[in-house]
DNA sequence: TTTCAAGGCCAG
DNA sequence: CTGGCCTTGAAA
């Protein structure tokens, strides 16, 4: 199936997990810096008004001027990517015209598991919808804790470390970084996730409040109702 | 009513 | 400080 969809000029951020190297795209007329291509993850935030965040991995990719033309492997029937009805709804106006080829994952079963549900800073698993996109919980709580507490992080090297899921914690300033990087933002709260189902899984394990787990949630637990909000 | 992202809590 | 688990509250 081959689709087509319109970028705004502003795209920022398309990246391509780290071992294939980054694709960057700035103003039109684009230019387009690409050091890497292969089977990955990519994200794509599209900025500025709308921020969408697609998954999926790239076969490959030939760049122009102005044209992205990506042979997309789906990693689960095309939910994370760009959805043709997305596509019509207008929210991607501009001058850029990517042009997507989706196919099936099916066939590649050993590279689906690889590039599902990887947070983009650390490659830990991801938890669902944070800040604007698909990351872990802890980089979650690492942004959340960072932006609420206006911290102010230095770092000792050269700000280029490597944060992956066992490093994340050695480098706060550059897992910071990272995180913008990628496209987290503190803004309102957005209910837009395109591919419902991704995240939010693994939560809802527990049926009982007061039977929670150490570690966290309130107290006053009404537990036989189960209130539940509202 | 259900879903899910934001934010709170707290053991390690 | 980190990260997992929880509640809250708005949107669907």
């Amino acid at each position: 199936m081959l689709s087509e969809m319109e970028l705004p000029i502003s795209v920022q951020n398309f990246n391509l997990s780290p071992q294939f190297g980054q694709l960057t795209i700035s103003a039109a007329p684009m230019t387009v810096d690409m050091s890497g291509s292969g089977v990955g993850i990519a994200t794509s935030a599209l900025s500025p008004t709308y921020t969408h965040i697609s998954t999926g991995g790239i076969a490959n990719s030939t760049v122009s001027t102005n044209t992205v033309t990506s042979n997309v492997t789906s990693n689960n029937n095309n939910n994370n990517l760009l959805t043709p009805t997305l596509m019509d709804s207008g929210l991607f106006p501009g001058v850029a015209t990517t042009t997507l080829d989706y196919t099936s994952l099916a066939e590649l079963p050993d590279t689906k598991e690889g590039i599902e549900e990887l947070c983009p800073v650390c490659g830990d698993k991801v938890s669902g919808y944070h800040y604007g996109l698909l990351t872990c919980e802890s980089c979650k709580g690492f942004f959340k804790r960072t932006v609420q507490n206006k911290k102010v992080y230095t770092c000792v090297a050269d700000r280029s470390c490597q944060i992956d899921k066992t490093q994340r914690k050695r480098c706060p300033y550059c897992r910071f970084q990272k995180c913008l990087e990628v496209g987290m933002k503190l803004e309102g709260k957005h209910r837009f996730a395109p591919f419902a189902g991704v995240g939010g899984a693994a939560r809802r394990a527990s049926t009982c409040p007061s039977a929670r787990a150490p570690g966290g949630g309130l107290s006053g637990c009404e537990c036989e109702g189960l209130p539940g909000g509202d």
